[in-house]
DNA sequence: TTCTAAATAT
DNA sequence: TATATTTAGA
């Protein structure tokens, strides 16, 4: 009784993990699979990434971060390569460097940066969907970055319909009421300049989005839809007369009336306006861009359409 | 279950 | 203090 007591306790004992094998109660914050998602590299592990996961879409976050990565005039430069690196490590502190070659289940979830690559794909994704339809779950589906959780969107869905209410009284009242309702989203002026709120201006607010009735207006331009380099010409992606061009018009969320249409970032303008301002923009003759930020400008540039044109994709990362 | 606003934590 | 997470009620 007393031997056999001993004996399982041996053999117990005998099957324990070995400390190597053990988790470590202290782990990184930020999982492998996010690392890789984001090209965060951690100082104090000499570790190469492995392969991405399956979920993620790399190329996204790749093209993301070449964007990034060139100096840019936007405000967003600043933001630059820091990909999330700087604040996610801290909160558990006693940066045990655990050198982990298998997925780190962490035990608390980390706590989430969000850069302006994530910001964006937050937005596109927004857009996407339509303020109407654009809840964290559909969201985060729609994002499809590992480790991302529902949470995690709720949370900045938050702050962002905050930040956009605050910016539809800025247009409206505070702004002096400018009539023609077109001005580029920003915080131009506002005297509001929090990190989060260049954060939010990193990326484009659609015009549409800062509209009372938003919901009058299909959502967003989808990934196919693209405008050509305006210098060669222009076509919006709008063909036919009358009831198929209107329906084209709402399809695209664009104003039909006076002859005006309704740019995602540049809001209602004739198309003539809209092709110097994009040309302006392109041609380096004007800094802001007009709402758009340089990443935008520079998918411009670089994108060029089968037939040679080049092209304006609105959204350079998105899928469809 | 999910969303949202508010409270709480870091 | 700013921002992310968690909680609680709908």
């Amino acid at each position: 009784m007393r031997e056999e007591d001993s004996n399982w306790f041996a053999k117990w004992e005998d099957e324990l993990p070995s400390p190597e094998e053990l988790m470590p109660l202290s782990q990184t914050l930020i999982t492998p699979d996010l690392a890789i998602a984001f090209d965060i590299r951690n100082p104090n592990s000499p570790n190469q990434f492995h392969p991405p996961p399956p979920t993620l879409n790399q190329n996204q976050i790749n093209n993301v971060n070449t964007a990034a990565n060139s100096p840019q005039p936007n405000s967003s430069a600043e933001f630059d390569s820091d990909l999330g690196g700087t604040g996610g490590n801290g909160a558990a502190g006693s940066g045990c460097g655990s050198g982990l070659d298998e997925p780190a289940r962490t035990l608390k979830r980390p706590r989430l940066v969000w850069t302006p690559q994530l910001h964006k794909r937050f937005v596109d994704a927004v857009a996407h969907l339509g303020i109407k339809n654009a809840v964290p779950k559909t969201i985060m589906q729609l994002m499809s970055v590992d480790g991302l959780t529902r949470e995690n969107v709720a949370s900045h869905l938050q702050k962002y319909r905050l930040y956009l209410k605050r910016m539809q009284g800025i247009n409206n009242g505070g702004n002096g009421g400018g009539g023609n309702g077109n001005s580029p989203v920003g915080l131009s002026g506002s005297g509001v300049d929090t990190a989060m709120d260049r954060l939010f201006a990193s990326a484009p607010v659609p015009a549409h989005f800062l509209r009372p009735n938003a919901d009058h207006f299909m959502p967003y331009p989808p990934v196919s839809m693209q405008v050509h380099h305006p210098q060669i010409a222009v076509q919006p992606p709008m063909v036919g007369h009358g009831p198929q061009l209107q329906q084209q018009f709402r399809h695209f969320g664009h104003s039909p009336t006076n002859g005006q249409f309704e740019h995602p970032f540049l809001g209602r303008q004739s198309q003539q306006q809209q092709v110097q301002r994009i040309g302006a923009s392109i041609h380096g003759n004007d800094n802001d861009h007009h709402g758009m930020p340089a990443s935008y400008v520079e998918d411009m540039e670089s994108a060029t359409a089968a037939n040679g044109r080049k092209v304006l994709t609105l959204f350079p990362n998105g899928e469809d």
